[in-house]
DNA sequence: GATAAAATACCGACTGGTCGGTATTTATTG
DNA sequence: CAATAAATACCGACCAGTCGGTATTTTATC
């Protein structure tokens, strides 16, 4: 193995190592011994390659965040209306949801140290902002959509976002207490028909 | 004063800073010192009060639940209608999430700690599912509503919790990013003109 | 109602251990 | 032999919880 190749691994297995312990046990009981132990892998290794701990979680973060972006963005390309976009978010909601096995946990972790992490706070609030305004644009091309009052549909991107969230961190809590795709699948029909039917009131 | 309410003023001393520190920089990062010295008392009448900080927080738990479980149940004392009892909940929606100055961030520390505590675990999970419960009933008495199986109505009732939650979570975490009790009303809303018009269709 | 005894409330220095991070040394690659 | 990667020993800060002791209030006894 080349010397570079050799610590791209290395790097690769203190990320993985990382991502699972912040997602089990959270960011601050997760010790940089652990996550070197679990990586097999010594304190200097990590250091190597991280100036800090905090450093990994924000790498991470980057990568959560990059890669909810292309989704997303394979979604939007779509271009349809917003049964269709809805229905292609769905479809892609459990490859993101069971990725890593679950591991998905780690979102709490991203919103947790959003509230104390300055950082963290501007890339988490930052990217709600950018799905709510996703959703405003996609409910301005529904049929009556347009109708409406661009507050209302601010108001209701907000709401699909917050559903969305709530069932992120429901599921990442209670991963066994609902079949959270079927729920999530209702919750899109809920949103749609009332959006619909509410444009159609005027 | 006497010495039986000079004890229970530290203790509610005690119990403020805490939930204060807890909200606003998290439980992990909250030192016993720093909250008493916010509180004004010794360390040694923290520990004459209680036996450890997680009892601290375990006890501020118990009191958000009671707390809410007394409003709730005002509102299910009411009897009416779905959309009665939405407009019921979003009546004391500003009351419960406007408490102690925004100091509801506090709900975040309980998700989080959630996943490393059993008993908090515990205590949040059957929460949530108890207005799950809460909510499924009431949606039985929904005109139309009865006609929908009971996965359905389950379903429905998640999916409300979940924006719930994550109205909660997001306005926790931004509170100036839009106007949430606005927003609280436009998802009630469309909530249930989507579930009016399914069961309808039946 | 005075005095002793007991219980409660409180204080703050100290400790034992954890953990992020560093300094130094050793191995591996080119 | 240079340079990068990795290992190990170690440091210092921090922090939950302890403990011996003091002050104040309540109860018991005469």
């Amino acid at each position: 193995m080349t010397k570079q190749t050799r610590g791209e691994d290395t790097r690769a297995r203190i990320l993985i190592s990382a991502e699972q312990g912040f997602a089990q046990t959270g960011y601050d009981s997760t010790g940089v011994a652990e996550i070197c132990k679990a990586a097999g892998v010594s304190k200097g290794a990590f250091y190597h390659h991280f100036t800090s701990k905090e450093e990994v979680f924000l790498e991470l973060l980057d990568r959560w965040l990059t890669s909810l972006d292309r989704q997303l963005a394979d979604v939007a390309a779509s271009d349809g209306s917003l049964q269709e976009v809805l229905d292609g978010l769905l479809k892609i909601a459990p490859q993101i949801l069971q990725e890593a096995g679950g591991q998905y946990a780690i979102l709490l972790e991203f919103w947790t140290k959003a509230r104390s992490d300055p950082k963290v706070w501007q890339s988490t609030v930052a990217y709600f902002q950018r799905y709510r305004e996703f959703f405003v644009g996609l409910l301005a091309n529904t049929p009556g959509g347009d109708s409406l009052a661009l507050v209302e549909r601010e108001a209701a991107a907000e709401v699909l976002v917050a559903m969305i969230i709530g069932l992120l961190l429901w599921g990442a809590l209670d991963p066994k207490a609902a079949d959270w795709s079927c729920v999530t699948r209702t919750g899109l029909e809920l949103f749609t028909r009332g959006w619909q039917e509410k444009g159609e009131q005027r």
